[in-house]
DNA sequence: AATGAATGAGCTTTCATTCAT
DNA sequence: AATGAATGAAAGCTCATTCAT
């Protein structure tokens, strides 16, 4: 085929909608299966065989349900992203915007650090045009969600915050990759330098 | 026939130094055409005969030069690498320890904003252990770099000058690939936000 | 696949242009392959790996000539017309309407009973949209040389001429494919029958 | 597992004789969808989950009533072709020969003028021996049919009746299809066409 | 009977690399 | 040195068919 598709239309939608429990497993399976061969492998080494073997499942299967390669990289990054959101959105509740943009870090922390090599690599094939597209969706959430975060008194107003939650989410990301490649495991102590950078870069004054 | 190579030896180290200027040209211009290569068509378009071509190189002669894929990428790094550190070398000349972090991002800013889908690119590539591991020498003279710029005495003692010095790296890094995929321009108000997060990070009080 | 390709940009223009001897031999026992692989094994057999393995050839060596399956296809239709045309140019060199009909009927008779199966299969193939398109040069040609053809004196004139000059080709190509799978070879009773056709068809009047 | 069975034996015989009418019924529809998907998507677009799913039926279902693809074509095959030999049989009833042969056009243009791509597609199945031979009935028929016809009066005899049967219905089918592909819409007119053919090859002089 | 998940052989196509010229 | 034809392993993906439910 035609390996390289017009980029207007990827293939990168889900394919079937499973009508027995049987198939919705079989998903779950295969994407646990990608996660695996992404970490053990990495990219140069993620290919639709080495998944649907790894899952115990023939090739076919895989693409009833997969379009491909990069719809199994979305669907991955949506299901780790999902679990990410559920998690960040507590910070909503946090009285003040310090407790909230603590809580917003640790569970980066704890997301990200959980499986690091899964995470960096998800969040390279993000950039791609193609991926990143189809997660459009979680991004908005999650400039809302800091949007909301960062009316909170204690943050001074930020001249953009649409770059200011850019911001904050790559320093946060880079620097739990970095404790990831380096193989930190002190998350209390990772959580706390992220601290000092986004309270900096924000401009807060720490509360102590 | 030999697709993949073990990743115990990938070849990656230049094949002839070159004596000539023809070569050290051709060099160049293959060199370069990898970057336009890797720019326009992304990692997934990137293969030896996309560069050959767009060299106006056989084929053949890349291989003289490049021992293979990698190579490329790992001698695009080093270029690009290099070019940075030079530039940050001389943040060391600065007096105080913030002009000398200024001067750092500052460098980190104008390498990374000029070719940002490059340098990201690049940023990812140099993950692969197969690449970093070729390009220990320039994250050790990083490593030194921002070891001594720590040393200065307006910026407080870091509780690991490692782990300081990654942090550093990967919020630079972060932030100036942010604004790349942005679009943004600003170099300025860019450096500026920087500043922010470092200097929070690093506990400094910003002389006015 | 891609194995479909969307209709507006189908694959079937040569790729390379052989600079050395040794590809444009390659690229004759490629398509001679293809031609004997197609006669032996039909359509249902015919695919890119059997005309590369006919052709003692690499199925890479392949794909560095033919886009694919339906390049193939194009370029054998292409070699067969181009060899009928020639024959059929002639049929202008004749005085008569009916002396230049006869020609071109042997020449039909000639041409695809030479390889019946071949001729078949390619007929049919040529009629698939992407495989036409490409062609339309040699059906122009066809239309003229026989529009040219029914001008003379002795063929009364037609109501359309691009509908006589399809039902012609129709005609003297059925005629002969029903031949063909007969297993007929007495080529001169055949070429008589058609004539019967196509005069009866032109409404001529056979001077003996 | 298995997907091309040994030519010597393709499975081409209807599984279950339909006893109750809903199985007369899905045979129907999932026929109807065969057709309607060969002529959407052609010979390359005709696969046998393609159909079930066009019939609204599973791709079990469809197994249940046809041992398999050619099975499919076969059934179709003979439903186009049944239904054209009930018509053309009616041409023995005509008085003259030429009268029938009328008939036997009429017949002709009106079956595969009415469905141009799907007569063409199957017209090329017809040539494939695993087809080809399912059909031989029908084959028989029409060759019979035919040899009744020329027995009359007013046509003069033929050396072969064999050949004859085979021309005609090769010319005729050859120019409906040819009218077909241009789109042309005038019935009569073509009749016309072919009938100017047919008596020209039969050597019948035409009673006005 | 009907369903549709699962299978895997088989086909297409790419691309890193070699080597004869 | 340079060239580019040739190679073939390795993916990608499809689809005829089966079979458990």
């Amino acid at each position: 085929m035609t390996k390289k598709s017009p980029s207007t239309s990827v293939k990168v939608k889900p394919r079937k909608t499973p009508r027995q429990s049987r198939a919705g497993n079989t998903i779950a399976i295969l994407l646990e299966a990608a996660a695996r061969v992404l970490e053990t492998k990495g990219m140069a080494g993620f290919n639709t065989n080495a998944v649907a073997q790894r899952a115990g499942v023939s090739i076919g299967s895989l693409y009833q349900y997969f379009p491909g390669k990069d719809g199994l990289i979305v669907a991955l990054c949506q299901r780790e992203r999902s679990a990410f959101l559920a998690e960040a959105q507590e910070a909503l509740q946090q009285p003040t915007g310090q407790a909230a943009l603590l809580h917003l870090i640790q569970a980066s922390v704890q997301q990200q650090l959980q499986r690091p090599t899964l995470a960096r690599l998800l969040d390279f094939e993000e950039g791609r045009p193609e991926i990143n597209r189809e997660l459009a969706p979680f991004l908005d959430d999650m400039h809302g969600l800091i949007r909301q975060l960062l009316v909170h008194d204690d943050i001074p107003p930020q001249p953009s915050v649409e770059i200011a939650s850019d911001d904050i989410m790559a320093i946060a990301r880079a620097m739990v990759n970095a404790a990831g490649e380096r193989g930190e495991v002190d998350r209390e102590a990772l959580a706390q330098r992220i601290s000092l950078a986004l309270f900096g870069y924000l401009q807060m004054t720490v509360a102590t």
